[in-house]
DNA sequence: CGAATTTTTGACTTCCATCAAGTGTAGTGG
DNA sequence: CCACTACACTTGATGGAAGTCAAAAATTCG
């Protein structure tokens, strides 16, 4: 056997699906235990989403909640006449969907091709419910997140056109390529209507800050989606951090 | 069978200073047993706060929560450079403080004069750990933030100066003085200055706000802190709100 | 009352939004 | 392969909402 005893017992029932699932490294199943994940599965599907489809609506019911495994979604507010907010972006592993409530006050919208596990919501209160590991993951993700809106606020309240830019490319640079401190590369998940919505801003604001980011030689843009950042820490401070 | 809990048996072990007290109505203590009262009490200590004064400082390590029981709290955070936001706001009988982490990425401070019911990290962490019911109350207040948080961010990142200013008072009015649809009537407890790092404005643009919104008949502003809201709902249309 | 502080009002400036072209970039079909 | 369209992004010109600077008025407090 290559698996250590104890181990090679309830491995055995964990299911084949979650077996490799990122979910359960960092994500709210890493605290379930093999029946439970036995018995959440049994309910749960994967889904892919192409980009730009909405997940959730605003003021729709929310019957299922569900894990992000692949792939960026945004969480927007609009108001009545069009204006709109994005309130929070979710990568994998997060859990998404709001406990104990039946309609969603957000709209979800995959803005990658994104991939999620969906269970319905009557699974995961039941586990909810026996499990205080669970909703004590559940709670630390919630404070977690609650932290990043409150950062964002004061991106949004008090920054400059510039700083918020700065600002979101240092949010994306460092959740997406979460290593080498020197020269991380990635795509921007967003397109500039997006950008313009999470930072309140217009497209063409955020385009002329991009480019003169550019020109100062802090971003590197190669194909729009496409940007690289040599040294991150001139990002930090075109972002006005410390 | 007869350490099953009721009601009418425990009333008498309640501490005399639970008794009375807000933070059982709503607040985090309502879940908890007359046992666990009387432990959380005895490390417990009241303490009234002078408007103005901080309560934790951004960056300081925290070592102590507590439930307001009278008042109003400001979260704020400052960049390098001074400028500062109001990330949120605390009423009665709201749970302050950020479980789970050493050090406060917020600086509250009390708004108004304020009274705390603070115990030490420790003995809650420990009741915590044994009441899931408490987990789950302070998992709910967090939820709660989070919403609140979002919407703020909507209001900072796309409204009109008007519609923040007007936002602000809608907030207050429903918080403060959340009974008669018509005419209700309430003190502020922001100083202009405060308004301003709460809105992502000056403290000249709220006044002139301000001015407007009384020249338009939808505040009636008595006595600078002092306000009448004849028609919520007209506020409300001037928040921006559908 | 008079000093200190907060709030309001006024004049001017600036940053970002708006309106309007212009420039890629990708996808389609002949 | 090249038109052709559609869409995303950039750039430019102009205007307006809110910021800045300055001073007056109101309020608080010793």
């Amino acid at each position: 056997m290559s698996n250590k005893p104890h181990l090679s017992v309830e491995e055995g029932q964990i299911p084949q699906i979650c077996k490799a699932c990122e979910a359960r490294h960092g994500g709210i199943c890493g605290v379930l235990s093999p029946e439970q994940l036995a018995q959440l599965n049994k309910h749960s599907s994967r889904r892919t989403i192409d980009g730009g489809a909405e997940v959730i609506g605003q003021g729709e019911s929310v019957d299922a909640y569900s894990n992000i495994l692949r792939g960026v979604v945004k969480l927007s507010k609009m108001m009545a006449d069009g204006r709109q907010q994005i309130v929070g972006l979710q990568f994998a592993p997060d859990f998404m969907g709001r406990p104990f409530s039946r309609e969603s006050a957000l709209t979800a919208e995959a803005a990658t091709e994104t991939e999620i596990c969906a269970f319905p919501r009557a699974a995961l209160e039941r586990l909810i419910a026996q499990s205080p590991e669970l909703e004590h993951k559940l709670y630390d993700q919630s404070l977690k997140e609650l932290d990043e809106a409150r950062d964002w606020m004061l991106t949004l309240g008090r920054k400059t056109a510039q700083e918020k830019v700065a600002s979101f490319l240092h949010l994306i640079a460092t959740h997406i390529d979460p290593l080498a401190e020197d020269g991380c590369t990635f795509d921007l998940p967003l397109s500039r209507a997006d950008i313009a919505d999470f930072l309140g801003l217009t497209i063409e604001t955020v385009s002329r800050q991009m480019t003169k980011l550019r020109n100062e030689k802090i971003v590197i843009i190669e194909n729009n989606r496409h940007v690289r950042v040599p040294d991150i820490e001139r990002l930090n401070a075109a972002a006005g951090n410390d």
